[in-house]
DNA sequence: GTTTGATTCAAACGTTCGTTTTATCCTCCT
DNA sequence: AGGAGGATAAAACGAACGTTTGAATCAAAC
């Protein structure tokens, strides 16, 4: 049928079956046939199972950050000698993954997004290879937040960040779920409306005054 | 060794172990060695792994929704007659998921905040189990929260609380993950800390002015 | 003291998994 | 045309899994 075009058809059964079963619901007898290939396939091209999840991830993750960077820099370039609008800094953070187009298979990549966020809360050894690629990136934009905030003290800028990351992990990794809950009125698949909806919230949590350090009035976790 | 205790030594095992290595990635034989049980005391007390998994849920679930709508009753009676502080309906979600203690065993609780927080992305069919529990005090919460913000439409709450939901599952599924970026600025085990980091950011973009129904220049998603 | 029913135990069953092996096919190079 | 090497194919391997079985064990009831 193909040549080496079996590479990328086993990627692109991978990503869509392991989104749809998780990584350990997914057999390799499952993937490779879903591709159209030959069992032995997997460990010929990926030497593993988890050779291949790791290229699943790597195949995305690239385009991703350098989306990510690329209109973080327009941002900063436009608004220069200023820091950018908090907006748009999260825009920049936000929009390449909700329209993960514009790489050489645009179609599939939504499966990539349930993917995403799911790693967070995996306990496999994925999730050290992801988020080591999603370091730099996750750095520079810490950077520019930090300039854009500048009164907001550094581990409160680091858990609104991861705040704004759970979010839009959980959009992305149960989307049906608000389908559900909302009986159709939010749609989860509508990339611009969850962008909207998602930096409103976003930035006006980060704007929000820096947490007080002492607590109000005694100890409300241990009362 | 024991009675009838078996059942909650299962348990207790299963709840740590299903956290740090998943569903699939723990084996019966590693559970059942770990609470000092026999291999078939599983599907003796529970049918089933998938029973046992659904039984870890139920058992800490209930307490947590009790407590939930009992904290939010008190900030409602407190504020009577007008809507409660956005604050203290925050609170009563958020903090009985940070204090899983005054449960019969409160030392093993932080286990299952690390698998409610994965629980959202699992493609088992556990998921519809726990979210159908879920349920009821979700939907109390949304009245609640539509009375004390009622200029913002329906769908826009559902998103932002699904928000909400995402960051809470975030900082408690990958806690680990914040520790390590921030070099240990940031503890995820000071469940106070992250209490008021959380209900900080939240209620900022609770409050959020309602999303634009339309773009403001086209279409940004694909330019 | 014996019986009864609930619990624990050791052993095995059948299935499925990831991986490896060996042979065959196809494509390009000289 | 013929050989070399990368890619595919079929088959088998050992290991690990969830589950079941039937006997052994225990505590309480009569």
């Amino acid at each position: 049928m193909s040549k080496e075009q079996t590479r990328a058809r086993l990627l692109d059964a991978a990503e869509r079956l392991f989104a749809e079963n998780g990584f350990d619901g997914t057999s390799l007898r499952t993937i490779t046939s879903a591709a159209d290939a030959n069992l032995a396939a997997v460990n010929y091209h990926f030497q593993s199972k988890e050779g291949l999840i790791a290229a699943v991830f790597s195949r995305r993750i690239e385009p991703l950050n350098q989306e990510r960077i690329t209109r973080l820099d327009q941002a900063i370039r436009a608004a220069a000698p200023a820091p950018p609008d908090l907006e748009d800094i999260l825009r920049a953070f936000l929009l390449p993954t909700l329209r993960l187009r514009g790489t050489a298979d645009g179609l599939e990549a939504g499966h990539f997004l349930q993917l995403l966020g799911r790693v967070f809360s995996d306990p496999g050894s994925i999730k050290a290879v992801v988020l080591s690629q999603f370091r730099p990136t996750a750095q520079r934009f810490l950077e520019v937040l930090s300039q854009a905030l500048p009164q907001l003290p550094r581990p409160e800028l680091l858990w609104r960040l991861h705040f704004l990351i759970g979010s839009l992990a959980h959009a992305h990794a149960a989307g049906e779920l608000i389908r559900l809950m909302s009986a159709g009125a939010c749609d989860p698949d509508d990339g611009e409306g969850v962008l909207q909806h998602l930096t409103t919230f976003a930035a006006a949590g980060f704007r929000a005054p820096h947490t007080r350090p002492a607590p109000q009035k005694a100890s409300m976790v241990n009362p």
